[in-house]
DNA sequence: GTGAAAGCGCTAACAA
DNA sequence: TTGTTAGCGCTTTCAC
């Protein structure tokens, strides 16, 4: 490791000094702000060039109160969605030469709420979260007070004063269940995250977060529109936080009780790749003995033996989309658009057929 | 978006004020240093909560120097592979109470280099880095001479003072090849990224990045050991790089040549998949039509038919050990152990037959 | 166009 | 134990 002495870099004094200037014309120069006549200009820069000079942007931002930076709270940055959305944040933030610190909530609200407070006191110039709850907000709250820009990604927080980028899944979401009940599915399985403490499904519970509400809603009203009774009943959250073995587990016991679902909806990525892995371990087919369908589209998706059918949605668009609007924010004359609406889209493939029961029927 | 009019937050001053102490004492309290009396503390901790006190952590930083914050640079997150590995690096990073300030290069020097400026610029306390080319380097030399910690992700670095967390892939690579070459392949292409501005396989090309030639290294080897002559004729370099279409414009030119390879070993994920998709637009099967191996295991290449053969590494526990190499190389007493040695893991699945010639001719 | 001096919010000597 | 006094490196009045 090198431990070099850790040598004083050249400042500001430094350079003035070098130049024989004053510290303010010096610091005028470097930094490109007041009026500095082109002689001296160029003395002090290349006094500055000599000593290798550079910026401290931290004394810079004491100053100035911009840090350039913006602070992102995701969930899980293992999670291909996320990672997909920080590198649009990045890519937008570069640009518009802003530095991203990134913290990982872990889904965790004190994570979360300790990552705010962290970010603020560091002055992140503004905050991109992803909200692991859409009601407990206080430390929204005190984004909101202490007057830097917020943008809400992928969920809505209750009265809480930002622009939130959000992709619209309920039309897709209710085409793909509808797909399902159309092939004579009646007993559809939701599978999903959302950490419940076990308390199983309700409306109060599934609108602690946004994104969970709005698509299981479109997935159980499709069912509905059906006449399917009760839809509730085959709902499962916070499948990964089963002991032992998450996702697996909660798809073994869904397909041994009396009444197994003939279709499984997965939520995201991760809980699909676990359901496909639990029902070929029960040595389950993909359509033949149950259906598939599941959120976000990655290109192995398509790869596999059917092809997924599934719910994409742009994360990369809407990371981006999500730092501009944040930036337009922070900035002085930055107008304050509304985001594009995003929208679901459902890309039909080869994981769904009729329930074998009705199969047998029609023979 | 909320334009409150950023009011000034409390400063040490006026919880001072309030508490009717000097400011030292009272940043003595809130700062948790020196010493206070208990009473002083109290009264002063119950000013800080009423004023709703932060302390400004760029105003500490300035005086210690120590940002608790580090850099990282990856080449891109949207790699899953990077994805994982940020996750460990963040873990332990705020486990030990630093921040994380992250950086794409996509794989390119000159973003590298301007990361490499900014972050020092922002006084990060160290930087994780993996470097895009492991020869020009003297960015990472201004790291080691402004006295800041440094660690190597994933490649070497020529001539650069840096622990170095990397996997040893050799044998595993060895061991897959090998895998190919018992089966009777003879002509086994290996597809990976570098952009090598569009000249051809040579030593000197690859050792531009460590972990490209190592991996490399390997295959040849044991091509040539199984008596294969020129196995370089079936390397692909910068895949990504042609037009249009990357990896499928390579595989296809691959495929139609005269002496099209039996095998593909891809060198990520991301190659794995543009092959894989490739291979099935041509309507060529593995591992009927062709054998295939790839870098890297994700739950995915599991629940693939056939499930693929991969060389796996631990990407998590490599970027949580970057991270702890680092932070022991910043902290004081931080004793720089040598990091433990990773190995790549080869993990055999169904990917892998008999070329296609060979089976007709024991027929 | 340039310089002197006062701060940004905090820590760190040094006295008292 | 507490207060006083300097800074950290930069920007920003305000004179000249």
């Amino acid at each position: 490791m090198p431990k070099q002495p850790r040598k004083r870099d050249a400042t500001v004094a430094d350079v003035a000094n070098e130049a024989r200037v004053s510290k303010a014309t010096a610091a005028r120069a470097l930094g490109d702000y007041g009026a500095v006549s082109d002689a001296v200009r160029s003395r002090v820069l290349a006094a500055a060039e000599a000593l290798g000079y550079r910026p401290n942007e931290l004394a810079r931002t004491m100053n100035t109160g911009r840090s350039h930076t913006i602070g992102v709270i995701v969930g899980d940055i293992e999670n291909p969605y996320f990672g997909l959305a920080t590198r649009g944040i990045s890519d937008v933030a570069k640009d518009a030469g802003y530095n991203v610190v990134l913290v990982n909530s872990g889904e965790n609200l004190e994570a979360e709420r300790e990552a705010v407070r962290v970010l603020l006191d560091r002055r992140v110039d503004g905050l991109i979260v992803a909200p692991a709850s859409s009601l407990d907000v206080d430390h929204l709250h005190s984004v909101n007070n202490s007057g830097r820009s917020l943008v809400l990604l992928d969920r809505r927080a209750e009265g809480i004063d930002a622009v939130v980028v959000e992709a619209d899944l309920g039309a897709a979401a209710y085409e793909a269940t509808a797909l399902l009940t159309a092939e004579g599915h009646r007993r559809i399985a939701y599978i999903s995250t959302l950490d419940t403490g076990g308390e199983p499904y309700s409306e109060a519970l599934i609108s602690r977060s946004s994104s969970v509400a709005d698509r299981l809603g479109a997935v159980l009203t499709a069912q509905r529109d059906a006449g399917i009774t009760e839809p509730e009943a085959l709902i499962r959250l916070g499948a990964n936080a089963v002991r032992p073995d998450g996702v697996k587990t909660v798809v073994r016991r869904l397909m041994e009780q009396a009444d197994a679902p003939t279709a499984i909806i997965a939520s995201d990525s991760l809980i699909a790749l676990g359901v496909l892995r639990a029902l070929r371990d029960l040595e389950l087919t993909v359509p033949d003995d149950v259906s598939f369908v599941m959120f976000d589209d990655f290109e192995w998706t398509s790869l596999m033996t059917p092809a997924l059918t599934v719910v994409s949605q742009p994360f990369y668009e809407m990371g981006a989309e999500a730092a501009r609007a944040l930036i337009a924010g922070i900035e002085p004359g930055g107008a304050v658009a509304a985001p594009p609406v995003f929208t679901g889209r459902l890309i039909r493939r080869d994981s769904i057929a009729a329930p074998r029961e009705s199969r047998l029927v029609q023979r």
